[in-house]
RNA sequence: GUGACUGUAGCUCAAUUGGUUAGAGCACCGGACUGUGGCUCCGGGGGUUGCGGGUUCAAGUCCCGUCAGUCACCCCA
């Protein structure tokens, strides 16, 4: 077997190539529909860039090297740095808020693994300079009507959402020591996961007294609106919060969305920029890795440089997507394929073909024909091969030749022209809209021979 | 980085449990036939059985290593 791509790397034939863009032509238009504008950035980034924050163990997940330069730099790993290096620099200048998104191909260096590569797309989606609630609300729509552009429905897909002020003031509430708050998160943060009890164990072992634990991770695993109200309204921080929570499910309804979302507060989020709501998008199967996820995070742009604006985003990788679009029966299969494939029967001339197929190109069709011309069913074989919508059929009559366009579904026959008409009379300008062939073709009476009726069969 | 399982044609799988020259379907290429059509028939290219080593008269099959894939952990995009 020959070498394939790298580990975690994928090679797009032309079959997978139109997935991606499937994908890919969902994210624009939405984001698009949302008012987003597209930017990019480079791919390899200084090194620097992304150990600033993280920290120098966060090298071993990246593809770094040191260029003929000198420099050390890395593939990028995420885009939010670069989001936040770009904006910063002209942070005075943007009309405030700024709303960007984009698709850039990201690299991690990680063992592969279901839904996780070793580079993938992932549409970012970034609001800058606004702290309303309904910017969280807009933002949560985007990553939902994703879901909706791809066919995806309610049924399919749920958007958990939680607010990490909220779970801090509930923490605070029950009395957890600042100290085991990080542990907490951890626990909480598994409780669909690990045994209950365990995670019991490791909040005891952090400081947080059996009880209390327990009673946490039972209200997390609940994330009741109405209970944590009644047991904590006195609480100011927790009313506020609950207060915001149920805002933005408001908002989220007035979106047309709130079915999609569901309170949860044991979405914490892995990383620690973020300050606000957050949350992630599932499968409600269960049976894929976190679609989608994002949040607030009004103080990255201050701790990485000397911007201070709030901000918000969120990321949803193309593998994810794609694993359950194909799952769910909702990727595309087919390729399109051209509108004309041009058979022609000797002793038809080469050029004959070649000037049909310029004028049809020339009216903005795509046409194949094909170059070493065997027999007709052969062409025809290749014609349905290439998936072409029309068939057009170049046939020598003692006159001269005679041009029969067929269906490229296989219902029949749709018309027969004779050599005193060009095919590019016949179709005109209406070309652009292949499926109106026939109505083109009964408007001209003359160009069909009677004795061909068209035909439509199962 | 750790662990488990799996590697035979582009794809899906065979190969009488260690026994001749590793086969089939689909796909691809060529030919025949039919100019109401994706059929049918004939033929062809494709494999160092992931790679390397070991055991054996004999290895696709057993053992070791390595690489790759899948899954889980770690971590998170």
């Amino acid at each position: 077997m020959s070498a394939g791509a790298l580990p975690g790397f994928r090679d797009f034939y032309p079959k997978e190539l139109a997935e991606r863009e499937y994908v890919f032509r969902a994210w624009h238009a939405v984001a698009r529909r949302f008012g987003f504008e597209q930017y990019d950035g480079p791919p390899l980034e200084a090194l620097e860039l992304y150990t600033r924050k993280s920290g120098e163990e966060i090298v071993t997940q990246l593809y770094n090297f040191t260029d003929k330069g000198g420099r050390e730099v890395a593939l990028r790993p995420e885009m939010t740095p670069t989001f936040a290096r770009m904006v910063s620099a002209r942070a005075n200048a943007l009309r405030k808020p700024v709303r960007w998104y984009s698709l850039p191909q990201l690299f991690r260096y990680e063992r592969q693994q279901k839904g996780r590569l070793r580079e993938h797309f992932q549409l970012n989606v970034d609001i800058v300079g606004e702290s309303e609630l309904s910017a969280d609300a807009e933002l949560l729509a985007v990553a939902l009507e994703v879901m909706r552009e791809c066919g995806l429905s309610v049924d399919d897909v749920v958007a958990r959402v939680s607010d990490r002020r909220l779970l801090s003031s509930l923490l605070a509430a029950w009395g957890v020591p600042d100290d085991a708050v990080p542990a907490a998160y951890a626990a909480i943060d598994k409780v669909d996961r690990d045994p209950r009890p365990v995670l019991v164990e490791r909040m005891r072992q952090a400081g947080i007294a059996e009880g209390t634990a327990s009673a946490i991770l039972e209200a997390v695993v609940r994330s009741d609106i109405a209970e944590l109200r009644a047991a904590h309204h006195v609480i100011p921080a927790v009313a506020e919060g609950l207060d915001r929570i149920e805002a933005y499910l408001a908002l989220m309804d007035a979106h047309g969305l709130r079915d999609w979302v569901q309170f949860d507060l044991s979405i914490v989020r892995g990383l620690a920029y973020y300050t606000g709501i957050v949350f992630e998008l599932f499968d409600r199967k269960g049976e894929f890795r976190a679609i989608c996820g994002g949040g607030r995070y009004d103080n990255l742009l201050r701790d990485l440089g000397d911007t201070d604006l709030p901000a918000l985003g969120f990321g949803m990788g193309d593998v994810v997507l794609g694993e359950l679009l194909r799952a769910r029966g909702l990727m595309p299969s087919e390729q399109r394929g051209t509108d004309f494939f041009i058979a022609a029967e000797d002793p038809v001339k080469d050029v004959d073909v070649v000037r049909l197929a310029t004028e049809l190109r020339g009216l903005g069709a795509s046409v194949e024909y094909a170059f070493r011309r065997g027999s007709l069913s052969k062409q025809r074989k290749a014609a349905w091969s290439a998936a072409a919508s029309y068939i057009v059929e170049v046939r020598p009559t003692p006159d001269g030749q005679r041009i029969v366009v067929r269906d490229g579904a296989g219902a029949g026959f749709v018309s027969a022209v004779s050599n005193e008409r060009t095919l590019g009379d016949v179709l005109g300008d209406t070309l652009l809209e292949p499926g109106d062939l026939m109505k083109v073709i009964r408007a001209h009476p003359r160009a069909v021979r009677p004795d061909f009726t068209v035909r439509t069969e199962a």
